[in-house]
RNA sequence: GCGCGGGUGGUGUAAUGGUAGCCACGCCAGCUUGAGGGGCUGGUGGCCGUAAGGCCGUGGAGGUUCAAGUCCUCUCCCGCGCACCA
C-alpha cells in the first residue's frame, strides 16, 4: 500500500481535536444547519460496520455544509439504558453502569477512529442521572396534563425477558428482543395517551420531508378508519335471560353503505365477557367459548389462516335499515380492543363475514353490483383490459364500490356516494377510529430510568417535586427480573419506602422503570444545550437550533422510534417547552450493510466484519469512501472486501497522483472534465447518491491521471475530496504546499461555462438502432448534424436503397433517421 | 390480503423517454527485477464471424412512441412493513 493510512489518519484526527473544527457555536452570523443520526445503543459486541453507513453519510453532508459556511450541528451520544447490558449485568455480577462505561469508551474510540467529524463536547448519555433527570421531568409533565396513568389491562408478557411488552414490542406473538413466546396477563402498568395525538401525528406529515415509504409506514401504524358507529337494538326476549347484553350493540363499520347486507351480528370474546360479568344469562357452550378463546394467546387468535370459530348467542338485533332481525355470535375474528368490539358482519361485501357465513350457513345477501362495464373502461388502455379486470368482479364476495340493490329507496345509486345518507337516515354517528394504542410505559426491569412518582394512600400518586429530581437509579444487589412481575427496585426498601410530598405521611415510590424509548425520544433536544443543568435545554438555543434539519436511521426504527420522539416533541410543543411541533424537517433511512453471502451478520454466524480491523488495514478513509460506494444508499447492500480494497486501490492512486503533481499554470483540456465531475459529486451529496459521487471521482481521475492540474484544480479537487476521505484529503493539502487545513475552505462554485462541453458524442440510429456516433456541438443545428451523419459511410450503407421518410433530431441528445 | 420498494453482465451497480451496462469487483492477456490480494496497459453482456460487421439483449406478455430499462395495461418473482383493524 502506497501511503501510510494509520500515520496520517492519527496527524488529522488530532489536529481536528485541538483545533475544535467541528465544535458548534450557538448562534452567530451563520445560518444553523442540525444534521442528526441515531445515537447507537453502546452493545458489549462493540461497533458493527453499519453503523458508519449512516453516519459516513451525514458526515459527508455536514462537512459540505461546513464548507458552504453554515453553523453546523452533528451531534453524538448514547442510548445506554437497555437489555441487553442489563442481562449482561446478571450474567457476570457486574455493574450495568461499569458495562455501560466500557462499552461506551469503546465506541467512542472506534467513532473517532472513522474521523467522523461529531461536536463531541456535547456527547450525551441517557443512562446519566442529569441526562435522565430530565427524561423524568418530561415524563411528570406528561403526568400533570394528565396523558400518563396507570391502568389495569392485559399486556404482552415475555417468559423469558420476564418483562412487559409494549404492542410495538411483540411480533407475531413474540418477543421482539429475544423471540421467545409472549403470554396475556393483567398488570398494573404506566400508559401515556399517544392516542391522543394520533390525528395530529398524522396530519404533521404532510408538513415534512421523509421518504416516501417512511411516511406511509407511519400512516399505516397510525390505521386511520373513517365509518360510523350503528346502534342495532336488541328487542327484549319474552323468557327474559337478557341482562347484562343491554338494549342495543354498537358497532363500527367503514362501509355503512353495505347495511343492508348486514345478515348478522358478531361480538368479540371480550364483549362476551363483559356482557357475562354483568349478569347475562348465556348457555353453557357460549360461556365456554368466550373463556377459551380469551385464555388463548394472541398469536393462536390472530394466525393466518385460521379456521374461524364462532358460537351463536341466542341474541338477537334489529338491522336499522331494513327492520329485519338478525342473530348475534360470537367469533374471535373480531378483536376487542379495535372500535366498539363488535362488527355488523356483511358476507356478500367482506371476505372474513362470507368465509364464517359459509362455515355456518348463515345468509348472504348481495346489496352491491359492480359498477357496470362501460363506467370502468380506461379509455387509455382499451376494452380488452376492462373486460379482463371485469372477471375478478365474478366471485361471490365483492369488496369493491359499485350500484346499490336489495337497499330499500338507495338502490340504484353509487355505493359510493349513498355512505353519509344511510348514516343520517338511521341515525347513526360518523366516526374515526385508529388502530394506535396507547403507548405502555413501564417496566420491570432494574436498567432504566426510576418512574418519578411516589405512591401515598391519602393523595394517590404524587409527582416527585422537580428539586428532588433525579430519582437516582439506587444500586442493587440483584438485577434479576422477578416472576412476580416486580422490578428488581422493589426488594430496596430503604428506597422505597419514602414520604409523600405532598402530606409528609409514609408513602413508597414507583418501582417499575421507564422502557429505553423514553431517553431516545428527546435525546435530540438535549445536544443543543447538553450541559444546561437548569433546564433541558434553553429556550433561546432550541429556538435557534430545532427543526433537525437532516435526520438519518434504519428502517428498523421508522414505526417506533420516529413516532414516539414526534409525539413527544408535539407534546412538549403544547407544553411550550419546544419552539416546533415536528422535530424532523427531513428524514432518511439507510439500507443494512449485509454479510459477503448476502444475509444479515450475526456473531452466530461468525460473519461479522469488524471495523476495528478495517480501519487498521485498510484506514478509515478507504472504510468511510467504500460503504458510501458499496451501493444505494436506501438499499441493503452486502459487504465486499474486494470492493473495500478497490476503493483503497482508487486512494492509493490519488496519493501517487499528488506526489507526482507538477503544477501547471493552465490546463484547459481537464478544465471542464474537473468542474463537470466535481459538481456532479457536489450534486450527488444533496440527493444521497453517494454511490456514484465516489464513482464521480474515479472517473475524473481516470481522466486526469495523464495530466497535471492546475493549482486552483488541484485545490477544488481536494476540497471536494475533504469530506469523503478527509484525512486523505488534508495530507494532500499539506503535500502541495496549502497551509490550514481543508476543513476551512470554503466549498468550490462551479464555473457555468465549463460545465456545459462544447463538443459531445452523440449517437445516430437508424430506424431507432445506434449505428455509429459522431462528434458534435450540443446546441448544434439539423443541418449540420445531418451533413455529419450523412457523411459517415455506415450511416450511408444503411440508408441505401431506402426512402427517407423522417429526421428526428434533439441537439445534444440523438439523431434518428427513420427510413423505408 | 393491504401498503411500500425492487427484478439490468459472473458480482455490487449506473443510465433528465435519446448510443444499455458509468464506476468498481472478478476474470483474461501483456508489460514491469520487485515474493506476502504490488503497479501499469489492453480486453471482458450473449450468439454468429478470422475480421469488418451483423443479430439478440434490462423477469414475462402486450401497448404508446421516430425512439422504452425508463411511460401505460396485464402478469410472474423477490425484499420490507402491516395484517381477522370490520
Amino acid at each position: 500500500m502506497a501511503y501510510n493510512h494509520q500515520q496520517i489518519e492519527k496527524k488529522w484526527q488530532d489536529r481536528w481535536e485541538t483545533s475544535g473544527v467541528f465544535h458548534a457555536k450557538d448562534g452567530g452570523e451563520k445560518q444553523k444547519f442540525y444534521c442528526l443520526i441515531e445515537f447507537p445503543y453502546p452493545s458489549g459486541a462493540g461497533l458493527h460496520i453499519g453503523h458508519p453507513r449512516s453516519y459516513t453519510a451525514l458526515d459527508v453532508v455536514s462537512r459540505k455544509r461546513r464548507h458552504q459556511g453554515y453553523n453546523v450541528l452533528y451531534p453524538i451520544g448514547w442510548d445506554a439504558f437497555g437489555l441487553p447490558t442489563e442481562n449482561y449485568a446478571i450474567k457476570t455480577g457486574r455493574k450495568p453502569q461499569d458495562i455501560t462505561r466500557e462499552n461506551t469508551d469503546t465506541f467512542r474510540r472506534q467513532l473517532k477512529s472513522l474521523g467522523l467529524s461529531f461536536d463531541w463536547s456535547r456527547e450525551v448519555n441517557t443512562t446519566d442521572p442529569s441526562y435522565y433527570k430530565w427524561t423524568q421531568w418530561m415524563f411528570l409533565e406528561f403526568f400533570k396534563a394528565g396523558l400518563a396513568y396507570k391502568t389495569s389491562q392485559p399486556i404482552n408478557w415475555c417468559l423469558s425477558c420476564k418483562i412487559g411488552l409494549a404492542n410495538e414490542e411483540v411480533v407475531n406473538g413474540k418477543c421482539e428482543r429475544c423471540g421467545g413466546v409472549t403470554e396475556k396477563r393483567d398488570k398494573e402498568q404506566w400508559m401515556i395517551a399517544i392516542t391522543k395525538y394520533a390525528e395530529r401525528l398524522l396530519e404533521g406529515l404532510d408538513t415534512v420531508d421523509y421518504l416516501e415509504k417512511i411516511k406511509s409506514q407511519q400512516r399505516n401504524w397510525i390505521g386511520k378508519s373513517e365509518g360510523a358507529e350503528i346502534d342495532f337494538s336488541v328487542p327484549p326476549l319474552p323468557e327474559g335471560g337478557l341482562g347484562g347484553v343491554g338494549d342495543s350493540i354498537q358497532v363500527f363499520t367503514t362501509r355503512p353503505d353495505t347495511i343492508f347486507g348486514a345478515t348478522f351480528l358478531v361480538v368479540s370474546p371480550e364483549v362476551g365477557k363483559k356482557w357475562l360479568d354483568v349478569g347475562w344469562q348465556a348457555s353453557e357452550e357460549v360461556r365456554r367459548y368466550v373463556v377459551e378463546s380469551l385464555a388463548r394467546e394472541e398469536m393462536d387468535r390472530t394466525a393466518e389462516g385460521k379456521e374461524k370459530t364462532g358460537v351463536d348467542t341466542g341474541v338477537v338485533a334489529i338491522n336499522p335499515a331494513n327492520g329485519k332481525q338478525i342473530p348475534v355470535w360470537i367469533a374471535d375474528y373480531v378483536l376487542g380492543g379495535y372500535g366498539t368490539g363488535a362488527i355488523m358482519a356483511v358476507p356478500a361485501h367482506d371476505e372474513r363475514d362470507f368465509e364464517f357465513a359459509q362455515k355456518f350457513g348463515l345468509s348472504v345477501v348481495k346489496v352491491i353490483e359492480p359498477e357496470p362495464l362501460q363506467e370502468i373502461i380506461n379509455p387509455d388502455v382499451g376494452i380488452s383490459h376492462a373486460m379482463q379486470s371485469n372477471v375478478k368482479i365474478v366471485s361471490d364476495c365483492f369488496i369493491g364500490d359499485g350500484v346499490m340493490v336489495n337497499s330499500g329507496d338507495f338502490n340504484g345509486m353509487k355505493s359510493k356516494e349513498t355512505m353519509w345518507a344511510i348514516v343520517d337516515k338511521i341515525g347513526a354517528r360518523r366516526s374515526v377510529k385508529y388502530k394506535l394504542r396507547d403507548w405502555v410505559f413501564s417496566r420491570q426491569r432494574y436498567w432504566g430510568e426510576p418512574i418519578p412518582l411516589v405512591w401515598c394512600e391519602n393523595h394517590q400518586w404524587v409527582a416527585v417535586p422537580n428539586e428532588q429530581l433525579p430519582v437516582v437509579l439506587p444500586d442493587v444487589e440483584k438485577y434479576e427480573p422477578t416472576d412476580t412481575g416486580e422490578s428488581p427496585l422493589a426488594a430496596m426498601s430503604d428506597w422505597v419506602n419514602t414520604t409523600c410530598p405532598q402530606c409528609g405521611g409514609p408513602a413508597r415510590r414507583e418501582t417499575d422503570t421507564m422502557p429505553n424509548w423514553a431517553g431516545s425520544s428527546w435525546y435530540f433536544l438535549r445536544y443543543i444545550d447538553s450541559h444546561n443543568d437548569k433546564e433541558f435545554a434553553s429556550r433561546d438555543k432550541l429556538k435557534y437550533w430545532m427543526p433537525i434539519d437532516l435526520y438519518n436511521g434504519g428502517m428498523e426504527h421508522t414505526v417506533l422510534h420516529l413516532l414516539y420522539s414526534r409525539f413527544w416533541n408535539k407534546f412538549l410543543f403544547d407544553r411550550g417547552h419546544v419552539p416546533v411541533s415536528e422535530p424532523y424537517a427531513r428524514r432518511h433511512s439507510h439500507g443494512l450493510v449485509l454479510a459477503e453471502d448476502g444475509t444479515k451478520m450475526s456473531k452466530s454466524k461468525g460473519n461479522v466484519v469488524n471495523p476495528d480491523e478495517i480501519v487498521r488495514d485498510y484506514g478509515a478513509d478507504s472504510l468511510r469512501m467504500y460503504i458510501l460506494f458499496m451501493g444505494p444508499f436506501e438499499e441493503p447492500v452486502p459487504w465486499s472486501l474486494n470492493g473495500l480494497i478497490g476503493v483503497r486501490r482508487f486512494l492509493d492512486k490519488v496519493e501517487r497522483y499528488v506526489g507526482d503533481w507538477r503544477e501547471v499554470q493552465t490546463n484547459s483540456e481537464v478544465a471542464g472534465v474537473v468542474e463537470r465531475s466535481l459538481k456532479k459529486v457536489s450534486d450527488d451529496i444533496e440527493s444521497f447518491k453517494f454511490n456514484t459521487a465516489v464513482s464521480a471521482f474515479m472517473s475524473l481521475f481516470n481522466e486526469i491521471v495523464e495530466s497535471h492540474v492546475t493549482r486552483e484544480q488541484l485545490k477544488k479537487i481536494l476540497v471536494v475530496l475533504g469530506p469523503f476521505a478527509p484525512h486523505l484529503a488534508n495530507e494532500c493539502w499539506e503535500k502541495i504546499g496549502e497551509t490550514g487545513m481543508v476543513e476551512e475552505q470554503a466549498w468550490p462554485e462551479f464555473d457555468e461555462a465549463l460545465l456545459v462541453q462544447d463538443e459531445i458524442e452523440m449517437g445516430v440510429q437508424v430506424n431507432g438502432k445506434a449505428r455509429v456516433t459522431i462528434q458534435i456541438s450540443p446546441t448544434a443545428d439539423e443541418a449540420t448534424a445531418k451533413q455529419l451523419a450523412f457523411a459517415d459511410e455506415k450511416i450511408q450503407k444503411h440508408l441505401e436503397g431506402k426512402e427517407i421518410v423522417k429526421i428526428v433530431y434533439v441537439p445534444g441528445r440523438i439523431l434518428n433517421i427513420v427510413v423505408k
